[in-house]
DNA sequence: CAGATCAATGCAACCGGTTACATGAGATGC
DNA sequence: GCATCTCATGTAACCGGTTGCATTGATCTG
């Protein structure tokens, strides 16, 4: 490594702050940890002014004559001086700051989450405080708590929690919108994927496009979004494919579940013609493990997805499924907090359900061809609304 | 789409929680905007002890009769308090967060970053304050600006920026660590992806494989990373292909400008046997549309990404590329914050390399078979340290 | 039993800003 | 010229905690 010798702007400017200090003895190698920033009063000093004066003058407030203003912004510049949010925020009584907490951080459904949190928070100025909840229910209670004196509003994603639990960890002086998850009983502004109807017709599709039998194979247990795409899934069989009785396994959402799945559908002998998983990770390996077996998709077996990854539109043949736009999940949450900071109501009723789209690709295109295919789930889409 | 009704869980939970409230005269709709959040004066007098002893209960600090503790801890059930982070912190000189400052928040890439970050901030009890500069230099100013008085430390991550630029922004009162930046001239510590010695690798394996005319498809121009591999891959042509000059293609990271890369291979009759992106991405735009073009890879040309992001494995064939391993990025830097949080002194020469892993897939698999090759590049790798 | 020791507790001054209200000088009106 | 109004500025009380120091009452010591 190439090390580049020339002159740090440290220490200048560090001897300019000692030298204000009282005790300007010995001089510290390092400034980290003194915290020798400026604050207001010393502007005020230098400026020849008062605080309150040069406070009124750096806000840019009226009441400050020209003269003082440039006399405090001179000193302001002379100084670095830049004011300290957490004190400002504790007499403004509040923090232009919302917190956002999620279950976990792994993978791009987070990212784009928090991506469309931000686009929105960003334009007003906003920042994003970020807890993660690591899975636990008692993290869940200590991160909210944390919150407090940190953050105006509370954007929550806790897709494992019971209503009722949540209840009890919340701060009913916070505004708080909640991340899919449908907070009726709790009467908090919500936005959630319809993830009951799109199973539904992504399983009506599937026995639309000739499936004599659909298996499903499910997500975490006590995960809302695989619970009602699993009703969905059950829902849309009881109605529309009567005799045959739904088969379901189990899964976790990752794509080793779905390689298990395959395992199970292979050795199980399981007379299945098409797979629904319920997230595009454990289709993409339910569809590598049977390649490995032989089993053609689409020829042999169908498979659809839900969320609609980067990853479904590579993979070969490309998978069919049902498309989230989470990062709109994100952003439509935000604004809704922003509309809660404003002062206006928003209660379950305001809950905001963004219904996913069916994007019809190469794995349920059975031997009459892509094309057909894409064509006839996308009729079947358009005459839903 | 077929629109079920179904009972919503709704009314009769919503109803128990109102149940609870104290006040079961007049229900209000919504408490927010009340802001009558219990304060630690509120505590004390309901406790009949000062604030001073309801503090150093509730701290667990000694000096506190059995009794008086739990009369307290009492008033704090009771009065449902929170103590008030932002007030703590202003006396406490002590945020207990970290400001994250990245360039922008789009794909996996960052998001593996935060993961990391996240990982080992939270075992510390750590928050992670995002700031996000969008792009702009001006924006990053500002966002370092606005993390003064809400963070003790700093994480910084400035692609496309010049250092000088960088350090008249920088606070040097806040400790910092630079995010895949090798910050020598600032004398920060950072930590950084060995991105020429990676490009070299890849270059030098390519030709290895038998590879007689390497083109890099280049990153942007004032990124770093990009930079730095696309130095390493002329470097190593230089070295090793004397007789050849290096042929660069320009491109952005995305993949579209893979695609674009790859007509221009196609439409300029370009002599490759091999094109080694900058990125995976890239990489695997180029793969598609030489494939549209009836190209084979790996028969008529080898392809090498660089990233080794999620998709790659997923593709077919599979990719070529260096693997980064981008949460150990994020959670490096976490761990020297945390030192430099800690007292410790750490500068440049603190800095951390971490070298990414040469991964052999389909790509670069000639006629021989992929076998061979793995074979062959593991060996490579293996004689490089 | 007086005086020293010590733990538990209270008082009040912070942290670094904001802002209601008081002050006082200059402008205006009669 | 005096009362009044205006408006820039200063004073000081917050925001909601923490913490150094003083106070108090009880226990210990000789």
């Amino acid at each position: 490594m190439v090390r580049l010798s020339h002159e740090v702007p440290t220490n200048d400017l560090a001897a300019n702050l000692c030298n204000r200090l009282p005790s300007a003895a010995s001089a510290p190698l390092r400034l980290w940890g003194m915290g020798v920033m400026a604050t207001l009063r010393d502007v005020a000093r230098e400026a020849g002014v008062s605080v309150a004066t040069a406070s009124r003058a750096i806000n840019g407030l009226g009441n400050v004559t020209g003269p003082t203003r440039d006399a405090v912004l001179a000193a302001v510049k002379k100084l670095n001086f830049v004011p300290h949010s957490g004190a400002r925020s504790l007499t403004r009584r509040k923090t232009d700051t919302i917190g956002v907490i999620l279950p976990d951080l792994f993978g791009e459904f987070f990212s784009e989450i928090i991506r469309g949190i931000d686009l929105v928070a960003h334009e007003s100025g906003m920042h994003l405080l970020l807890g993660n909840m690591h899975g636990s229910a008692h993290e869940t209670a200590a991160a909210v708590a944390s919150m407090r004196g940190r953050v105006d509003g509370l954007l929550l994603m806790p897709p494992d929690m019971k209503p009722e639990l949540l209840a009890g960890h919340l701060d009913p002086a916070l505004p708080t919108v909640l991340l899919n998850y449908d907070a009726s009983p709790l009467d908090l502004p919500f936005v959630a994927v319809d993830n009951y109807h799109g199973a539904y017709a992504m399983t009506e599709a599937l026995l639309d496009r000739g499936a004599r039998q659909v298996v499903h194979i499910a997500g975490p247990k006590h995960n809302r979004d695989a619970r009602d795409r699993q009703r969905g899934f059950v829902d849309a069989m009881a109605r529309i494919a009567k005799e045959r009785s739904p088969v379901i396994l189990p899964g976790d959402f990752s794509e080793e579940a779905g390689q298990e799945a395959a395992r199970l559908l292979i050795q199980g002998q399981l007379p299945a013609d098409a797979v629904f998983a319920s997230n595009d990770l454990m289709a993409v390996g339910c569809i590598q493990q049977l390649g490995e077996a032989g089993i053609s998709v689409p020829r042999d077996v169908m498979v659809a997805g839900f969320d609609d990854i980067p990853l479904s539109r590579h993979i070969s043949p490309a998978l069919t499924t049902m498309q989230v736009k989470i990062d709109r999940l994100g952003s439509t949450a935000m604004m809704m907090l922003l509309r809660l900071l404003r002062g206006e109501t928003l209660g379950a009723a305001s809950g905001n359900v963004l219904t996913p789209t069916l994007i019809a690709r190469g794995t349920t295109a059975g031997p009459v061809g892509l094309a057909a295919v894409t064509k006839a789930l996308a009729a079947k889409e358009q005459e839903a609304p």
